[in-house]
DNA sequence: ATAAAGATGTAACTAATGTTACAAAAAAAT
DNA sequence: ATTTTTTTGTAACATTAGTTACATCTTTAT
């Protein structure tokens, strides 16, 4: 475990901070579609990603869903984090988008950390703050963008995320994350299609450009 | 100001604490409409609030807006404080609802008291936790409530931060902070009246029942 | 091979929200 | 006192998004 701390984290975290981690750390392999945490949950440990990514989605209480964003290689939780620290249920759901590796850490070293190394400070610090930016970015795109603008941005992401020009997902679970219909979704994507930024398939969507 | 501090934060924090601050914070008042934060500024200190309210507002390239959340008594900005310490531009507005009275914190010591007191630590995570809550709600507002729901929980939340019975906005006002039209916002108000939930007057809207 | 389930295409319609335009009343400015 | 500005009300209309319904095609299960 030493080796894939060194190869993602040996920038960002000091010689003992390493150490300690993989003492304590709990390595995970998780295969697409796993699901890491369920809104409702106590949450007893924070995930350190290696590889892979990893998708958060909010629900309202009738089941309705909404993506918020994808933790990749280098990124934590930060909600978890705060649902550590605070003993609280977790807000969130969190399921691999890819075959994803991850270190788990308990909550008790969290809070140990926090105290004892900068390096882990800052990490903590710079993990809430991209996290804000990225709710930041939700709120915007919601908020300010219609439809047609939040399904392209979605596409966008999934190519950075998934690093492929083919999107594999069909209409319907384009339109759970981004909380619309099915029928709005493939109507969208026709349009795009007649615009030559993609070709629809079934089960994928080839991208042209975006 | 040792005085406020105890009654605002003597059961947070520790005695060495309350007197750091009091010696390094500076005590701010400020009136109604008084501008804090704006984005793009680059952020110098972080408030500790002793009394009134601040809303958090964000805001597109074409200048819509969007009313975030509001802080009160002893709260402090969880944004601002990421942004100190990533030593980022700030992604939000903060305005004075109140006349507000607050205590700014530099930068520096943010840092320090964070390796050095638990009890900071313990408010700094809370504090992100909090926020990071009420971002969430935001994002189910747009993205799973209607707009006359939306207009409700406006309505619920001014009364809360302003403990007036009086909702003290125009339309045009609410309509801004909502990020929708003047018009929409009188449309729906309108209802409200009719189903006796609030009266309507110029300047000002008397809150029956939401 | 046939039936069942899943994915997509599309039309027709409804609902929600946003826009334009204008009138009327109240307050502020001159 | 008169004019101007601000605020609110409301009608008419446009646009966007959501819903229902059904057809077609592909894949999976029996």
């Amino acid at each position: 475990m030493l080796k894939e701390l060194r190869e993602n984290y040996g920038d960002l975290f000091e010689e003992g901070l390493l150490q300690e981690i993989s003492q304590v750390g709990i390595f995970k392999d998780v295969a697409e579609g796993y699901k890491l945490i369920e809104i409702g949950d106590y949450v007893r440990s924070v995930p350190l990603l290696i590889s892979g990514a990893i998708k958060v989605l909010r629900e309202d209480n009738d089941g309705d869903e909404l993506l918020l964003y994808f933790l990749e290689r280098g990124d934590t939780c930060a909600m978890t984090m705060t649902c550590c620290m605070g003993q609280t249920k977790s807000e969130i759901r969190a399921v691999a988008e890819l075959d994803t590796e991850l270190i788990m850490i308990p909550v008790q070293k969290m809070e140990e950390w926090t105290g004892k190394y900068k390096s882990w400070r800052n990490f903590v610090f710079e993990s809430y703050h991209n996290r804000f930016n990225e709710l930041l970015e939700i709120i915007d795109s919601i908020a300010f963008l219609n439809m047609d603008e939040r399904l392209l941005k979605y596409l966008r992401d999934k190519v950075n995320v998934t690093k492929s020009t083919t999107v594999h997902s069909t209409h319907q679970e384009i339109a759970y994350e981004l909380h619309t219909s099915r029928v709005v979704i493939s109507r969208l994507l026709k349009r795009f299609e007649l615009l030559g930024k993609i070709e629809l398939h079934r089960n994928n969507i080839k991208i042209i450009s975006l």
